[in-house]
DNA sequence: CCTACCGATCGGTAGG
DNA sequence: CCTACCGATCGGTAGG
């Protein structure tokens, strides 16, 4: 039981940002009126604005405090291996647990990107960066040579996996020749470590 | 100039699609009001009803009528080259060089899946898969010998590559370390082709 | 945190 | 009677 007024007030805060999260994951921003919001939350749309000036407020308060990376990364941290194809198959494989079966970031990326033309991405760095660039070092002494790619181009396309995976397979989910499955992911990251390790072998020729 | 009302119909609705188009890229579905459709295309908004139902009508005729595919499609049909590599690569370019500089088609497919949920992507099935399909067949009997993936995936991870690349580069174009150029998408390629290819070389250490 | 309400704008439709 | 289109306005809802 909150005790205080202050302790309501951050309550209320937090279940407004809950509900706005849900609401905008499920039907985009625009689409997702304030009254809606204000219903699911148990207060009234005039409460709302004693917590966030406008609605776009609201939204920021979403990707900076609920967005997905903060589980995310932490899980980042945990990964373990000895050579570099062992680390980025679990990785991810961590990623995939995470996000394919709760696509929250992916949606909430896709609608800062359309309906904010992504004016709140640099909001993320500052959180995001750190742990990327700590993944730099994770490779370093262990087995398997990396070819001759610059470090961003090696992150930016691991990012990119998943992207592709996913989008794809939202285009096509129709398709039954390209149902996704965790082999399909499988394949994906087989590709991927082939194409950026020496030596790999022919991943695809021996599923894990 | 139009001499029927036949006619004359056909470029009305023409230019409400080529409108609707532009203003639906720019700013999304929702935040795209009829009349500011209306006023572009110098009609009335009550004419507009005239050749739509509904706003989402319009949405559909936009993402069958002036899809990009339209024009990307029958260029991937020319691509030629000795060995699946150039072929590949060769096609990258051309892709890359229609869509990265009017992105256009990543825009379109972004508010489908945020402000539709992807309900239309079906329509689109019947007017790309074939092109996509005979993808496949020019890599038979091209030097170079892809590794064991499955046809499927080959095709979808190749789309995805450039939704890696477009939304990477957009999440994280303020970050002059990860600046986008053709260099950077050479190598998105290169690692892809290192994917895909037995003995490919080392491409990251020959750029072309 | 609420009741009551604003200026404006939304997608869509009336009769002619 | 058709088409394409008009000026005016509908019932509801947006953020504030």
């Amino acid at each position: 039981m909150p005790r205080s007024s202050r302790e309501k007030s951050a309550l209320t805060r937090s279940r407004i940002i809950d509900v706005a999260y849900q609401l905008f994951i499920d039907n985009g921003y625009n689409a997702t009126p304030m009254r809606e919001i204000s219903q699911k939350a148990g207060v009234t749309v005039g409460a709302i604005y004693n917590h966030f000036e406008t609605k776009e407020d609201i939204w920021v308060a979403v990707i900076r405090e609920r967005h997905p990376y903060h589980d995310i990364l932490p899980l980042m941290d945990t990964v373990k291996g000895d050579s570099i194809a062992d680390i980025v198959r679990s990785a991810a494989r961590l990623l995939v647990q995470e996000l394919l079966n709760r696509p929250d970031l992916f949606n909430l990326m896709f609608i800062e990107l359309v309906e904010f033309k992504a004016v709140h991405v640099p909001d993320l760095y500052e959180a995001i960066l750190p742990h990327l660039i700590s993944l730099q070092d994770i490779f370093a002494g262990k087995k398997g040579r990396l070819r001759n790619f610059p470090p961003a181009v090696l992150l930016r396309s691991f990012v990119g996996l998943f992207f592709s995976y996913y989008i794809t397979g939202v285009l096509l989910k129709n398709l039954p020749s390209v149902a996704s499955s965790e082999a399909v992911l499988d394949q994906f990251v087989d590709l991927y470590l082939n194409g950026i390790l020496e030596n790999s072998g022919d991943l695809s020729d021996n599923p894990v």
